[in-house]
DNA sequence: CTTGCAAAGATTGTACATTATCTGCGGTGG
DNA sequence: CCACCGCAGATAATGTACAATCTTTGCAAG
């Protein structure tokens, strides 16, 4: 048998089936159901999540702290705009945190490491391009793997707060299958660079792939936004 | 004359004369006065402050957004513990953050924003480690003067964000004499660097520089609290 | 000593009052 | 006649009071 390890790590699920007004609300954000700069209005929110004003007060005031709202005294919550240059600030700081992270993993990564990672590149490339969403699932699950046990939570968790963010983008605009040829051989060089334990090398390289995934997406965006504007 | 240049670059004032329960409760956790994983009770807050439940609630809310308060459904709130793990965390990611944004302001750097430097560095030398707090302040500045019309906002808010933190931790943990020389000697070196245009050694320079500020104010709540232990 | 239950205490949610901002209309001056 | 100012009504945010629900705590019984 070859490496067909049954991936069954989970991902820490953000929203459960009894979800808070809290992420209801951030869903509809960052999926893109709340556009740019739309106005928040508490009564309105409160009778669409069927709840009174308080839970939705303090759901846009968590969501201000997070970032994801803006808030002006008196005047009230806006959306706050996830345009082309909000995705590129995010990615140009993923450029920098994934690889620190993943030059701690290669100084730490064990066999069984090995075997799972390489059980998740080998379901990616048996879908062979058919499944984006999975495909995109395990790209993330992959990075998650590596970075879960660093012991710099706070870097951890600035990484998946973007990573969600990212992940609801690629939801709008799907990668391309270019794209997804290159996620894998990138992976591929990246597990290679961790077998031969060369940190730096493996660092380079999460750059580099991290680099191609913000730049795709941020091109597919322009796209979709020359698109619309064409069409108006 | 020499470069005696009156530095007047104002920092973003974080609490006016009015301040807000937020801030309020804000500062007295970053500075201390609450302690590590206190109880924070939204009727003791309110009364305190002078006002009803739901304000504080809000504020509770922003603070969980932004990571200073952990909440655990029905049962309420508590203080962010701001031990030196935590500190580390925030270092570490200022370590990777601060050398980009040096690189690219080594770019556009221009001769006034050099001079401005200068001044605020003369300012420094002129005090002659006479006055720790104005030091500190022009350390923040020298640093804010650098990132501020940086295009990542993001990277710039969250490179803030983390600068008041540690301004408030080494309020609590004074700096040394042989850091605050430390200090001058680096940023010397950064702006003999900026001059020749070299945006690595620039870089490199700031990320030793940051490096050893962070290890600096670990080392000193180390023994702060090796001693309060010895004390006990 | 452990277990269970009741009362106290705190959080969470609802209803309402207050205060500020936005909107549309009419009047006034140029 | 048109532009601007100001004022009232509407709309929405902010603050207060209170009810409901959950957790904790202390005491008594087994």
């Amino acid at each position: 048998m070859s490496t067909t390890l049954t991936v069954d790590t989970a991902l820490p699920e953000t929203l459960d089936s009894s979800s808070s007004v809290y992420e209801l609300i951030r869903d509809d954000i960052i999926s893109g159901r709340l556009g740019a700069n739309e106005r928040l209005k508490v009564a309105d929110l409160a009778e669409r999540h069927g709840t009174s004003t308080n839970p939705v007060r303090e759901a846009l005031q968590q969501l201000r702290g997070e970032g994801f709202v803006v808030m002006t005294p008196n005047r009230g919550a806006r959306v706050r705009a996830m345009d082309e240059d909000f995705i590129r600030d995010i990615y140009e700081i993923e450029v920098l945190i994934e690889p620190a992270l993943t030059r701690w993993f290669v100084r730490i990564v064990t066999d069984a490491d090995i075997a799972v990672l390489e059980g998740m590149q080998a379901e990616m490339e048996r879908l062979n391009y058919a499944d984006p969403v999975r495909h995109g699932e395990l790209d993330t699950l992959f990075h998650h793997y590596m970075y879960d046990r660093h012991y710099n939570r706070h870097a951890v968790d600035l990484w998946w707060k973007h990573r969600e963010i990212l992940k609801a983008m690629s939801r709008r605009h799907p990668t391309s299958l270019a794209r997804r040829v290159a996620v894998l051989r990138e992976h591929r060089q990246l597990l290679d660079d961790i077998k031969a334990q060369d940190a730096d090398k493996a660092a380079a390289t999460i750059g580099r792939h991290v680099e191609g995934s913000g730049r795709h997406i941020i091109e597919q965006m322009g796209a979709a936004r020359r698109n619309s504007a064409r069409l108006r």
